[in-house]
DNA sequence: CGATCAGTTAGCCAGACGACTAACTGAAAT
DNA sequence: ATTTCAGTTAGTCGTCTGGCTAACTGATCG
């Protein structure tokens, strides 16, 4: 469980940017070059560039260089496994819940049952 | 500029360090005082209280002082949010993965009738 | 009361991050 | 062959991050 995880250090950052997440967002209408990609944000080309290397290096990402243009596209495996980890632990987190209301409950129909001393 | 970062930013940016998920591992099981959830790692105090704060400043867990010790538990709503976002991604990017596998598929089979060269 | 123990504050440090400008590379267009 | 244009490299700058130690606070135990 404290295992070393460098893919998702890499993955949960490259996603911590709101530049990096509108990328993302675009190339989910489908690839594109790096300037289709960069042209709706006022920022320096090289800032962009390195936003796209953060994606890339993340996995969540690919790209290729056609002409003297670079075409990004998205990456489904590696979007999947970040989901998959964090539905993981949602799921276990939802069992102690639902264990939780299940007492709750519990408690609560003892109470009608007694129709004791009651608490708030 | 960096100050006011959105909830994703800061939920993103809590999940991308090995140590806060453990931590988040750990409370899946219930909660637990700062001493519990920071014992297993070899890591001054201070260092762990920083990343339990991170954690309750994205909003992923919340805490309580009880006595002497505080005491972390997870929020579930907070985490379900991340998930809907990065769910919502994906649904839109196998969406269109599978337009992409229809279009391959219906290539396949014009390639089937037409018995004619394709690439590899 | 005094000691202890859980958590906290303050301050330090090296390295990563996100932004910038200026200058370069190499494909495409004229 | 030149120019243009997409992308790239290199270098700078201020801030944030994640780690540390040392010293403090304040609840609990003897």
């Amino acid at each position: 469980m404290t295992k070393f995880q460098p893919d998702l250090d890499r993955r949960f950052h490259a996603l911590s940017d709101p530049t990096r997440r509108a990328i993302l967002a675009r190339l989910c209408l489908g690839e594109a070059s790096f300037s289709d990609v960069t042209a709706p944000f006022a920022m320096a080309k090289p800032t962009l560039l390195k936003h796209v290397r953060v994606l890339e290096e993340s996995g969540l990402i690919r790209t290729r260089k056609t002409g003297r243009s670079r075409i990004c596209a998205l990456d489904a495996e590696a979007l999947k496994a970040t989901e998959d980890w964090l539905s993981r632990q949602i799921r276990q987190w939802e069992a102690r819940l639902d264990q939780l209301d299940a007492y709750v409950i519990q408690l609560y129909k003892e109470e009608r049952t007694a129709n004791d001393d009651g608490q708030s």
